[in-house]
DNA sequence: CTCCAATATATTGTATCCATTTTAGTATTA
DNA sequence: TAATACTAAAATGGATACAATATATTGGAG
C-alpha cells in the first residue's frame, strides 16, 4: 500500500494492482505471463513470482495449466472480507486510541487530505487507493505487526471487490468518516471510534450491490438485454 | 494444516514446516536450495517458490543474496501473534457456536482424540500439529474463509515460536481445554466459549518462556556458562 | 452451414544455464 | 602470531531452453 515501492518486485505487484483499481484490469481478466515480460521489461520468472503473491493475496486466481485471471470474488466472498474486516478494525481500534501518537496523528490527516483531493479530481483509483492506505496505516498505529499484514490483505481484497461491485455511476463524493475517525482516535475516545469505525465499515458495504452481481466479463449478461429484444423480434 | 495436501508444492510446504515443528530445523538454520533440491528431487524453480511462500507466511526469513534462514520471531512478535489470535479466534467464536453442526462437531472431536494420543506417545510434532490444525478447523465451522486463512497464517507462526520458546524439557501434558471448548460449541454457549478460548491462549501463551530468549544458534548464548567460568578463572 | 475431429499454435510448467554475489580458504605481511 | 588482502569455491538471482498442456485453426463429414 505503500506509494513508494521498496524492491522492483513490490513495484510490479503495485503496477498490476493499480491496474486492478483502475479497472483496467477487470476481474476475469487474463494475464499473459509473456505479455507482462514484455511490458516491464523482466524474464517470466519475475513475473511468475509476482503472481505466485498476487493469488496469496487472492487478487489473482491461479488455475493450473491455464493462467492467471484477475479474481472474481463473489458477493458471499466480499460479505465475508468485509465480516473479517469489522473483527479486526473494530477490535483492534482501542490500542489505536491507546497508542496514538501526534505523528500518527498527522500522518493519518495527510492521507485523508490525499484522499480527498483524489476524489475531488475524479481520480477514482488513487482514491480507492488511499482509501485502503488510510486503514491500514490507521490499524498500524495499533503497534502490532501481525494484525496490520492480516489487514493488508483484506483490505487489498476490499479494493477489488470495489472495483468489481461498485454501484455503475456512482460518484466518489467526500465523506467525513475518516477525517472523524482521526479526530476521535487523537482524542482517545475509545468508545466514539468503535462506533465510528462500526458506522463506516457498514456504511462501506452496503454502499456496494451485492445484490447484483456485475459480471462484467460474461458478454451474454452484459448484453442481457440485446438478446431479448432479439428473442422477441 | 492438512494432514494430505493436495499439490506437491503443499506437501513439500508441509514437509518443511513439519521439520521446523519436530524441531530438526531450528530457527535460523540455514536452507540450502540445492541441499532441499536433491531432498525433494526437483529443481530449484520449485524450491524457490515454497521458500517464497514459506517467506511470506513468516516461517522462514529470505535475505536477498544470502539464502533462506528459518525465521526467528522475537519475543515481542510472539505478543504480537497472540494478540492477534485473541482478536480474531475470540471474536469469531459467537459465529462458531451459531453455525456448528453435528458433522463439525465430530471432526473436531477426532483432532482432539488423534492431538491427545499424539501427546501421550510423546509425539510433540504431531501434537503441535494438530493442536494448530483443532484451532483452524473450529475457526473454519464460522463458515468465514477469510479469517479461517488469517488464522491459519496465525497459527503457523505460533506453531514456530511454540518450538523457539518452548520451556526446556517442558512436557506435554493432555488437557481438557480443547474437548471443552468442542463441547462448549457444541452446546451454543457463547459465552462460556469466549471465556474458555480466553482462558486458553492466556494460558498457552504463558507456557512459553517469552522472559528468557533461545537464541538456540548464537554459541555464546548456548555456552553462557562456560564463557561465565572462564572468565572468573 | 454446422458440428466434430485432427492438426498446429500458443501458453504454461519445469529444468538448466550463466552472471553476480557471497563465503571460505590461503597466502602474505606487519 | 594475528590481521588483511587475494584467490577459489559455492550459493543465489535471473534468463533461457525444453517438455507438457491447453487453445486455436483448419479440414472434412453429416
Amino acid at each position: 500500500m505503500n506509494e513508494q515501492a521498496e524492491t522492483y518486485d513490490d513495484w510490479i505487484y503495485d503496477q498490476v494492482f493499480g491496474a486492478v483499481l483502475e479497472q483496467r484490469l477487470i476481474p476475469g481478466a487474463k494475464l499473459k505471463e509473456s505479455e507482462l515480460c514484455e511490458v516491464f521489461g523482466v524474464s517470466r520468472t519475475i513475473i511468475r513470482r509476482i503472481l505466485l503473491r498476487l493469488s496469496l493475496d487472492k487478487v489473482v486466481e491461479l488455475r493450473p495449466n491455464k493462467g492467471a485471471v484477475i479474481a472474481t470474488p463473489a458477493a458471499e466472498d466480499v460479505r465475508q472480507i468485509f465480516a473479517a474486516r469489522r473483527l479486526l478494525e473494530i477490535g483492534i481500534i482501542e490500542d489505536t486510541c491507546k497508542h496514538c501518537t501526534t505523528a500518527d496523528t498527522q500522518v493519518l490527516k495527510d492521507i485523508v487530505t490525499r484522499e480527498n483531493a483524489a476524489i475531488q479530481s475524479g481520480d477514482r483509483s488513487g482514491a480507492i487507493r488511499l482509501a485502503g492506505e488510510f486503514h491500514v496505516q490507521l490499524t498500524g498505529v495499533a503497534r502490532n505487526k501481525p494484525i496490520q499484514e492480516l489487514l493488508r490483505q483484506l483490505v487489498a481484497q476490499s479494493s477489488l471487490a470495489l472495483a468489481l461491485y461498485e454501484a455503475p455511476g456512482h460518484l466518489l463524493c467526500v465523506d467525513d468518516d475518516h477525517i472523524n475517525i482521526v479526530n476521535a482516535v487523537a482524542g482517545g475516545e475509545a468508545v466514539k471510534c468503535r462506533d465510528l469505525m462500526a458506522h463506516h465499515l457498514e456504511k462501506a458495504e452496503a454502499e456496494m450491490r451485492l445484490d447484483a452481481p456485475q459480471d462484467n466479463n460474461d458478454l451474454k449478461s452484459v448484453f442481457a438485454e440485446v438478446i431479448e429484444a432479439r428473442a422477441t423480434a
